[in-house]
DNA sequence: ATTCAACTCCGTATTACTGCGTATTTTTCC
DNA sequence: GGAAAAATACGCAGTAATACGGAGTTGAAT
């Protein structure tokens, strides 16, 4: 990297606390500098538009607009601006989502500083940069299981599943979508085996989980 | 305060990169000095013994040992250290716990760095400190429903419910916490008629709604 | 036209859970 | 120390869900 001129970071997180740690932490490096901090995916837009950062160090999780948003927004607002997630979710969804959205780099927030501080060097180098925990996930979704070991669920069954989750027991799905209980019944026992749970509150929990219900 | 021996803090956060933010930004504090860090309670628990400060900042959700518990230990352990609770959530029901605990004091994770240090030199003091929304999300709670219109669990019910939404049957549960099965149906059902929900499937939203289980 | 997966429905036997009741022992609190 | 709350335990009739099994229909693949 450039030793004359620093990178230019913005740091989007909605809790000014961690940003102004990290911001201080941040400092610490000469061939670093702040140059602003966002709470939000729009403010980070707004403030990227003044600031012409070279990297956007991103939150996922935020009021008003969420990190993915922002990511695509970036992308198709400043393209030349590298976006580089920080995010506390080791989550193969998410990391599949940004990743496709445009985003150059994914660093968990259980990383040292030090490594933080290599992630910011890559990708405003333009390379792509996974933290561990993050490409071991993408490694497992992609390699160790060809034909997909995650059980996928008919449309069917996933419609049974959000209704179990949302609380109601199988007279009432049966009712909702005019199918007779046995049948609610079947595709109940369907997912238990393909999921290999075997209790509602399992099954809730994991359509929760996989955000097929809201809370 | 004391200028001349500084105040002694540990931090607690699973998060390394989130530690050592606020570490950095702590350390500017002259009369503050950041003496060591754990990555989860337990770990919390046996820096202290060895470094013996004065003021623990404390996340909540953490592995192995989250905030709760370990805030527990710490006033049975170590009952001169002062806990405050470094938290995202602005959430009643932790903060009852807690202070109900020994927690000394709360602060959500998006006040600025100096609202924090105000907050560690409060607790240091022996004060308790609340951070804007914490303190008006207890306001609420103690005034705004004076019979409290919120079904209250008791600690076993809350346990048993927890059980529930992680998927576990009757038979685990009752094996679990060596009650008879009967005891656990008994629970169940104070549960759902305190709750008003009638499915095991819709405990474990409940769950997991008012963040009594992980996802 | 055949094949396949998804969706639908049912029988039977078993197990789990519900709803309502009662009762004893601890804990907690004043 | 005594009242109140919580936790524990049990009975029992009834309902819901499970775990097996089998089977007919439909629509898309092509």
């Amino acid at each position: 990297m450039n030793e004359h001129t620093p990178i230019r970071v913005l740091l989007v997180d909605d809790h000014p606390l961690v940003r102004d740690g990290i911001s201080s932490r941040l400092q610490e490096e000469p061939h670093i500098e702040v140059v602003g901090q966002a709470g939000n995916g729009r403010e980070a837009i707004a403030r990227a538009h003044e600031l012409c950062p070279d990297v956007v160090l991103m939150d996922i999780t935020m009021p008003v607009m969420d990190g993915l948003e922002a990511t695509r927004r970036f992308k198709a607002e400043l393209p030349e601006v590298r976006v580089l997630i920080l995010s506390m979710h080791d989550d193969q969804e998410y990391i599949v989502k940004l990743m496709h959205d445009g985003a150059n780099g994914y660093v968990l927030k259980d990383v040292s500083s030090d490594e933080l501080i290599k992630a910011i060097e890559a990708v405003h180098q333009g390379s792509t940069y996974f933290s561990a925990g993050a490409s071991q996930s993408l490694f497992n979704n992609f390699h160790g299981r060809p034909g997909g070991h995650e059980p996928v669920l008919t449309r069917r069954e996933e419609t049974v599943l959000r209704l179990i989750a949302e609380g109601q027991c199988n007279k009432d799905i049966a009712r909702s979508l005019n199918i007779s209980v046995r049948t609610v019944e079947t595709h109940r026992q369907n997912i238990k085996g393909k999921l290999d749970i075997h209790t509602a509150a399992g099954l809730a929990r994991y359509a929760i989980e996989h955000k097929l219900v809201a809370l």
